[in-house]
Formats: C-alpha cells, structure tokens, sequence
DNA sequence: TTTAGGG
DNA sequence: CCCTAAA
C-alpha cells in the first residue's frame, strides 16, 4: 500500500538511493586525496623557487627601515631559536597571528621591540613591520615575487595534512637554516597580505587554479587597506580597529580559516565555525594578557607535521582553535591599548592649580568633544570660592578606567609615552561625559539638587564618586541603559565643588556609535583579561579607591557585554533560489536524513552552508510550503519548488515510516492481532504517508 | 561528527 | 540560526 501511495506522489523519478550507507569512516576516505596530490608538486615547487628570492626581498626590505636593522638581526637570532622550538608550529597560526599582531603594531606605534620574554610577540611585531615594509615598497619584480609567495602560502594551510608528512622536510630542504626558513614564512605571510593590492589578477587566478577555491585570504583586502592608514593617526587606527573586530571580518575569518580545512587531504573540513561557537560560549574568554602565554600557545598548540594519526588532528584542531583564540587575543590586545587603553598609574590629573593650565592645553589636543571635562574643572576651579552651604570637592584626578597596557619591555620610554599619549588623546578625543554616583548608586536625575541627592557637606563625601563614561553616542542598550549619567554641558559648571573626592571610574568605552560592535568586544575582552588576571594585579593599574561600587556595577554590566557576545551569530545568508533549489534536488535524490550527504553533493563549496544549515532550511522550507503565500516572507521561494518540497517531504517522510515498520514488521506482526497500541501505531504510521 | 529536533 | 542530546 504504501508503495502505491508513493506512486501517486509521483516519485517514480527517483532513485531509491536509501541505500544502506557505508560506515563513515569509508564515507570519509572517499572525500579524500582529491586535491592534495595535484597541488604538491605546484606548491613545493614554488616554494622551493622563492625561497631565495623571498629571502633577498625580504632583507632587503627589512632592512631599508633604518630603526628596524637592528629588530631585524636580533629578532632574527630569537626567532631562529623560536623556529627551532617550536618546530611544529602550524604556518596558518603563524598567519593569523601576524595579522592581530600587525593590528598592535600599527596601533601602538612602537618603534622598538626586544625581549625575550616577548619573542613571540615581537617577531611577530617585526613581521608586522616587513608587512609594512612590503606593502610600501613593493613594486616591480618584488610584487610578482609576492604574488608567488601567496600561491605558496596558500597551499600551506589546507595543506597541513595532507602535506604535513613532507612540509618539515620541505622546509628544511629549502631553508638551510632556521633564519632563512623563518624569512621565508615572514615572505609567505608578508605576499599574503600584500597581494591584495598589488597581485594581478592572473595570478589570483592561478591560485584558483591551483586550489579549489579561491586561496586568497579574505582578509587580504582589510589588512592592505590597513597599511595604507597612517600609523600615527590613533582615529583611523580606531576604524581600523572597528574594522578588524566587525562582524564581516570575524566570519572571513572564519572562512579563512574553513577555506584552509578544505585542503585537507583525510578527513572532513572542521567546522571553524562550530570552534567559534564553543569558544563564545566558553564561559570567558582566556584573554590572559601575558606574553608568555603566546609561547605557551606554541608550545602546546603546535602540530606535528609528522603526524597523521587522530591525535595529530585533535592537536590541529586545538591549534586551530588556539589560532582564533589567539587572533582573538591579541586582536583584544591591539585593541586595548589602541582604544581605551592608557596607563594605569598615569591619570588624568587635574589638579585645582593646574586646571586652567590643563583646560588650555587639553583644548588643543583634544577634540571639542572633550568639552565636558573641562566643564567639570572649570566649575571645579570655581568651588574655591566655596560657601557654607556648598559641597566642596577637589577633584585630584580622573582616573582612566580599567587600564590595560602591554608594551614589550625592550619598548623605549618614548614609545611607551607615545602609546599612553595615543590612548589618553584617543579617550579624550571622544565624547565623554561625566556620571555621578552617590552612596553605590547612580545619581540618576539630573533635576536634583544635590541636597535633594543626599548629597551634602555634612555627608561623608567619600561616598560621591564620578565616573567618565562614553559620551551620547548611542549607548549600548543593554550596557548602559541603566547608566544614568550626568552630561556636563559646556559651561554649564556644577555646583560649586570643593573638598576631597574619590573618583571611580567605570569602563570608559569609547566615542563613536559606529564603533559599538567592536565596543562591545573590546570592553569585554578587556574586562576578561582583568578577571583573569587576578583582581589584585588589575587594581593596581586601576586604584578604585574608597567607593569600589563601581567595580560592583561593572560586573553586571560586562556580564551583559559577555551575554551579547555569546549571542552573537553568524551573518545571515539567506538562501537563494538557486540554492533552494539545488537542496531540493539533493533531498528528492538522497532523502531528508542524510544532510552530509546532500551537504556534500550540493552545497559542497557553499563554506558557509553546514549540513545543520541545510536541515533548517529545508525545515522552513517544508514550513513555507505548508503556510500559505501571504504569510511567507523573504524572497519568495517558486511555487514550484515548494511544491516539490512538499512532494519531497511527503515521500521520504513516509519512506522512513516504511522503513520503521518494516523495521518493526516482526515485533507488529506478532502483536497486531491483538489489536491493541500496536496496531494502532502502525496505523499512524500509514496515515502519514 | 552527524542526525534530529527544540528554541 | 543556535544549541545539544543521542547516536
């Protein structure tokens, strides 16, 4: 019966395809070696042609920035031991790496970096600057050479696996020594980025050739862009900054990241994305902010080349999450000290003497926006003609919130000012505006008096505590929406204020309402690296003195921050026609229970499309077709394909119905003349075909 | 890792 | 889309 009824669904057309599955694991194997064997020799070959040329150029180029000769050498001896050590370290991390790194560089602006206990960081730094020194300089036979060196690079990561077992030879083979091989990965790197720009289109199509998809880091385009930006200009750094902590990037991150996985020779693409969500939903991100931590990083998350057993992925795929946890790091690194970052012991002091002095000078570095504060010290000043019935407070100083500054420690003093200028300037430059807590609590309404507040002479005014807060740019909702902040319009001073004051202050965000997302991630980030690293160690960089109820309102809020991090999804992509339509072909043919499957045949080169996307979508899809025309949205899907969605649905549900009865078929049989549940379940059963 | 389903 | 129990 049933068989008929699936005639008259008119499914003779398909093929019954409900074969039994073979086991996965031979699933798999099928997938494999498909586009390793071909790439090898390419890869090697190109690798192994540039290397020395690589080498040259990237000498060469290093070495016309004067003040980096010296990072160069000596970078290059730790470096050369660092290779050594870590051996194993994944290229791809490398990469990545580099790419936050850079982000810190341009932004902090050091001009030197040498320390030990920073080698990583400093490498890397260094690599930043021969990025720097690349996209400048490069021109001519350089850039050719650099589109190569993209070709090599991007054979690399997706090659781990399937190369693995000859990429440490090869590398040794090219590189005679660890300095070589190192400048040959900084030159992998370095064309990757630089390629964007400069790299003629043939060659992107080479690497198109020569990889299924296009090699090509996505990211390209924004770090290119991001040398292009004037590394003194802290506002473009902080678009910049937006840039790097968007959306978009993270998923081209990701992409990035799934792209290099397809390479893969033995086992299916790892799921970055599926990596991202376990690592947003780790309860806090391990935004430990010691250096050390990234040669720990190496240390464990490197990847035998060597390896091929499970064991080698699982350390892959840690490396890989490492890899983004570590892009995350330092991405919340450069982004700390570009954005709010500044230097714990340094605040913002204003002493009453030196307030016009300071209202002067902040009037010439600082935007208008800063107006605010001044306000605040002007009226400040004038609270020494206090009165018995005035409040009397002397604002010492403004503390920078939750300061956060990692310099390595061969930094010059003068770059260490700069960043800390930098970061001040940056901080000021947005619109700040001024909160007022009294007692724990936020003084809300703007309207009281003071005495109306509680707020008196008589009072113990330890308990009144200003707060610098991000100013009247759209604030974040769930943040701040119970912020209540005292905005100090210019010239409006408050009251006369004199006598000693804490000052607490909060998490100073920053400006620009267009920053909020990367907002968002960087006070986060920021808070996470203050928790972790042991409140005492925090405190001594942001003294809250007396009144802490501040740091009190901060944990709720960061909680906040953290729960719309966590939430945070991927873009959505709806499907397009075309699209449905190649589901709904792979489901007529494969049926609705073999999603990898119908992912693997359809949607194989759709990164963005998970087998789980597929299953949802045909989900709704199955729902739009149900639902009538009115009540569909999006684009609309052709009646037509609904209707085979329906059909499709119709008969592969009533397929698996058969096949759970015929799967039952004995235990049914026995019991059906008793006529009783069983009966009626196969009942059911029958009627939903 | 995939499947299946609820959220 | 996300999350996750189960397989």
């Amino acid at each position: 019966m049933g068989f008929e009824k699936r005639l008259d669904y008119g499914f003779n057309a398909f093929s019954v395809s409900n074969v039994p599955r073979a086991p996965r694991s031979i699933r798999r194997r099928d997938r494999t070696k498909r586009t390793v064997d071909d790439n090898q020799f390419c890869a090697f070959e190109l690798l192994a042609s540039l290397a020395g040329k690589l080498l040259e150029e990237s000498e060469s180029s290093a070495a016309s920035n004067v003040s980096e000769g010296n990072d160069h050498v000596y970078i290059g001896k730790d470096v050369v031991k660092q290779e050594i050590e870590y051996d194993d370290k994944p290229l791809k991390s490398e990469c990545v790496e580099h790419v936050s790194c850079k982000e810190s560089v341009v932004a902090s602006d050091w001009t030197t970096e040498n320390s030990d206990s920073l080698k990583e960081f400093k490498h890397s730094e260094n690599n930043a600057k021969m990025q720097s020194a690349y996209s400048q300089q490069t021109k001519g036979d350089l850039k050719s050479a650099i589109c190569k060196h993209n070709v090599a690079y991007g054979s690399f990561p997706g090659d781990l696996d399937g190369f693995s077992p000859n990429f440490g030879e090869l590398c040794d083979g090219i590189c005679d020594n660890g300095v070589k091989r190192e400048r040959e990965a900084k030159g992998l790197e370095s064309g990757s980025f630089v390629v964007a720009n400069n790299c003629p289109l043939k060659d992107q199509l080479h690497l198109s050739m020569t990889f299924p998809a296009s090699v090509n880091s996505v990211r390209d385009v924004k770090l290119a862009s991001r040398s292009d930006s004037v590394p003194n200009a802290s506002f473009s750094r902080h678009r910049n900054n937006v840039k790097l902590g968007s959306r978009d990037d993270e998923e081209k991150f990701s992409r990035f990241n799934k792209l290099s996985n397809r390479f893969k020779a033995s086992r299916p693409p790892i799921r970055i994305e599926d990596q991202r969500r376990k690592l947003l939903t780790s309860k806090y991100w391990k935004a430990a902010p010691k250096l050390k931590d990234f040669e720990h990083f190496r240390a464990d998350g490197g990847i035998k080349p060597l390896l091929r057993k499970r064991k080698a992925y699982y350390n892959y795929d840690k490396c890989q999450h490492d890899t983004l946890y570590k892009r995350r790091k330092l991405f919340d690194h450069s982004s700390i000290v570009t954005y709010d970052g500044g230097i714990g012991s340094g605040s913002v002091s204003n002493s009453p003497e030196k307030v016009k002095n300071e209202n002067k000078s902040s009037s010439v570095t600082m935007s208008h926006e800063a107006c605010e504060i001044s306000s605040l010290l002007k009226g400040h000043q004038a609270s020494h003609k206090s009165s018995d019935s005035h409040v009397k407070l002397s604002i010492k100083s403004f503390r920078i919130p939750e300061l956060y500054i990692e310099v390595p420690e061969s930094a010059t003093v003068g770059s260490l000012k700069r960043t800390v200028m930098e970061a001040v300037t940056a901080l000021l430059g947005g619109r700040i505006r001024v909160g007022v807590l009294f007692q724990g609590k936020k003084v809300r309404d703007d309207s009281r008096t003071l005495s109306q507040s509680g707020i008196s002479s008589d009072n113990n005014l330890d308990a009144l505590g200003f707060t610098l807060e991000p100013g009247p740019a759209i604030a974040p909702p769930p943040l701040y929406s119970e912020e209540h902040t005292l905005l100090l319009p210019c010239g409006a001073a408050p009251q006369n204020l004199t006598s000693s004051l804490t000052t607490v202050n909060p998490p100073l965000l920053t400006n620009s309402a267009k920053a909020m997302d990367s907002t968002y991630k960087q006070t986060s980030s920021q808070t996470d690296i203050l928790t972790d690293q042991k409140i005492s160690e925090s405190r001594a960089l942001v003294p809250a003195p007396a009144m802490n109820v501040e740091a009190l309102s901060v944990v709720p809020a960061n909680q906040k921050i953290r729960k719309s991090e966590l939430a945070r999804r991927r873009t959505r992509r709806p499907f397009s026609v075309s699209e449905v339509e190649a589901l709904v072909q792979a489901v007529e043919e494969l049926g609705t229970g073999r999603w990898r499957d119908v992912k693997l045949r359809a949607f194989e080169n759709a990164d963005h499309r998970t087998y789980v996307d597929l299953k949802d979508k045909w989900k709704t899809l199955v729902h739009t077709a149900k639902i009538s025309p009115q009540q569909r949205r999006g684009e609309p899907v052709p009646q037509k394909l609904l209707d085979r969605v329906m059909t499709a649905h119709a008969y592969w549900s009533q397929h698996q119905a058969k096949q759970q009865v015929k799967h039952h078929t004995g235990t049914l049989r026995i019991t059906d003349s008793q006529g009783d549940r069983n009966g009626v379940a196969v009942a059911i059963s029958t009627v939903s075909m």
